[in-house]
DNA sequence: CAAATGTGGTTAAGCGCTTTCTCTAATATC
DNA sequence: GATATTAGAGAAAGCGCTTAACCACATTTG
């Protein structure tokens, strides 16, 4: 049924060592039976099987891509650049959603070994590191999109988190806010803990009061932006400010705006990081961080690639820089 | 450096075959060998290949997952669904993105089949035959998810588009509406086709006029959905309500109404359909025609793995109902 | 003109696994 | 106690390919 390479060498009449020469352009071959052989190839209908060469020690051209939620804008952007890249580089990737869940996470890590990956992308905040350690040991190509792991001599490819959130604040400083909240995911994860840092510089560069009441820990979808966001405005400290660390918490915080009849930007304004598709379609347009996603995408997968390909490849940070969008969801204050 | 079979097979002092069986829980083995074989598995890190095992006729547990872009958030939930049913069914999907361009559909097709993937799940449209009806021929599992090919006996998955557009539609004229323009991305894709069927019957239905100039066919991004939105209400025969086939090409609306200074609703009605997460983000909420997104990705892959896993598989259609979610984006027709 | 060199190709081993066939030893049967 | 069963395990072939080693022949070279 399945035509192999034996039936093509039959029909051609020559070794399948001749007509694997062929296929991978390799040895000697007379222009003769080169022709020959293509063109049973083509009458066969013959497709070299990928299994079978990859077991024999060529590469799989697959890569994994491992990140939180497809269904989430920023990570289907990415996802969407590391296909266009992979493809033409030649590899195609294998799409893992953990939902951040470390057991996913470790789970398909060894499961793309198995599967014999080239090498893998991680988008998502890795806190368990037994298993990446050992695959890193043993010199796995590896690399890390929109995320860091200091710690680690790895590939990274990352927008300048710190700047980001240093632009974000100050955008709101300057336009004479006081009282900013920040709403992020999980302080364990790098992007964030920059972001805040960034934050706290920004407030005391400009002799204002850190409030930790203003400070919320959440996670990444819109219905946690909105919860947070309700609790933030509900308060009696009520934020004239928001700087969310993700479009989608900050679609949340539209939302709870919404919800309690109040406006943006007149009585809030709020910044976003991302920007992704959500900001320009929300109401007013947001106010936010751009990360290159579409450089960062082509630069993990070069990278990786580098990884999988050269020998002695020296791993290395590639720290993008982020870039603040003004639209209109921000504006200067007026309250007191 | 990388540990197989025979090193599991010598540390336990048994023969490759034995601990082949307690790897696939084959053939008879004693609880004492199998312990035994288990534990130094354990010891020794050891994950079978599946590049090998998929060499021996075993499956690859890896499906294809073919469609236009990932980063269109009606396909970003699809993807996810997919990949969670795959997961659960012990399944990795390899994504394809293809903007529906014919000729990379082609390429991933026989790409995925070099692959060895179990099966493929095609979202695109499809419309060269050749290499689809030759694996369909040869039996390869496919399933198609939220479009069909009528004349192909083929597992499909969808949403009863002639009811969504009939109920959208529909809608619009209980509403009052007698100049409803459709915008639909192309009639070749028979979703689309469906629901615009279902348009001009209701019109017919309801003794309303059917005006061609009220019909655009366009792609199926935002900008698409706003440059042909633009179109339309810049026309002298302005809709007073606006039926799009996809939320995305809704959003678009949004963006042109916006820009043209025409309030949604009292100035226009708008349906969307597959309510996507656009649908809740955008101001006002879009009314919409929901695709139960969940139980289509689920059934997909269902119904691929009883194609995959079962020798006589019989094809099948399954044709959800759609459900008509009104929110704040259509209103009572005042004018004239 | 014998030896060296080059060209075009073949043979065969091996990648890591599954599976059929076979064999041995233990247990059951009469 | 001799024979029939059965449980447990090994030997070996084979999946489709790559590649190192090898070989036959033609062509150069001094």
């Amino acid at each position: 049924m399945k035509v192999t390479i034996y039936d093509v060498a039959k029909k051609a009449g020559v070794s399948i060592a001749t007509v694997s020469r062929v296929i991978n352009n390799t040895g000697r071959i007379s222009e003769k039976t080169r022709k020959k052989v293509l063109e049973v190839m083509e009458t066969l209908h013959y497709q070299p099987s990928i299994v079978a060469s990859a077991l024999t020690g060529k590469r799989t051209r697959t890569i994994g891509l491992i990140i939180p939620d497809v269904a989430n804008p920023f990570f289907s952007e990415i996802a969407r650049k590391v296909e266009d890249r992979g493809r033409e580089l030649g590899f195609n990737v294998l799409m893992c959603n953990t939902d951040n869940n470390p057991d996913t996470e470790e789970m398909y890590l060894s499961l793309l070994k198995q599967k014999s990956v080239d090498g893998i992308i991680i988008g998502t905040t890795t806190k368990n590191y037994t298993v990446l350690n050992e695959l890193l040991r043993e010199n796995f190509p590896i690399a890390l999109i929109a995320q860091d792991i200091p710690e680690l001599a790895i590939d990274v490819v990352r927008v300048d988190d710190f700047l980001g959130g240093y632009l974000a604040t100050s955008h709101l400083v300057s336009l004479g806010h006081k009282k900013i909240a920040i709403m992020l995911g999980n302080l364990s994860r790098t992007s964030d803990k920059y972001r805040f840092q960034a934050y706290r510089q920004v407030l005391e560069e400009n002799g204002l009061e850190y409030n930790e009441k203003l400070v919320i820990c959440t996670d990444y979808s819109m219905e946690d932006g909105k919860r947070a966001a309700l609790e933030l405005l509900k308060s009696s400290q009520r934020p004239t400010a928001i700087f969310a660390c993700f479009d989608a918490l900050a679609v949340g915080v539209y939302q709870a705006a919404k919800e309690l009849g109040l406006n943006i930007p007149n009585d809030l304004s709020v910044v976003g990081f991302d920007n992704t598709i959500l900001a320009t379609i929300v109401d007013p347009p947001l106010t936010t961080i751009a990360q290159p996603i579409d450089e960062m995408g082509r630069q993990v997968v070069d990278l990786l690639v580098r990884g999988i390909e050269e020998e002695k490849h020296t791993k290395q940070r590639v720290i993008l820089p982020p870039e603040l969008i003004i639209r209109n969801s921000t504006k200067e204050n007026v309250s007191k």
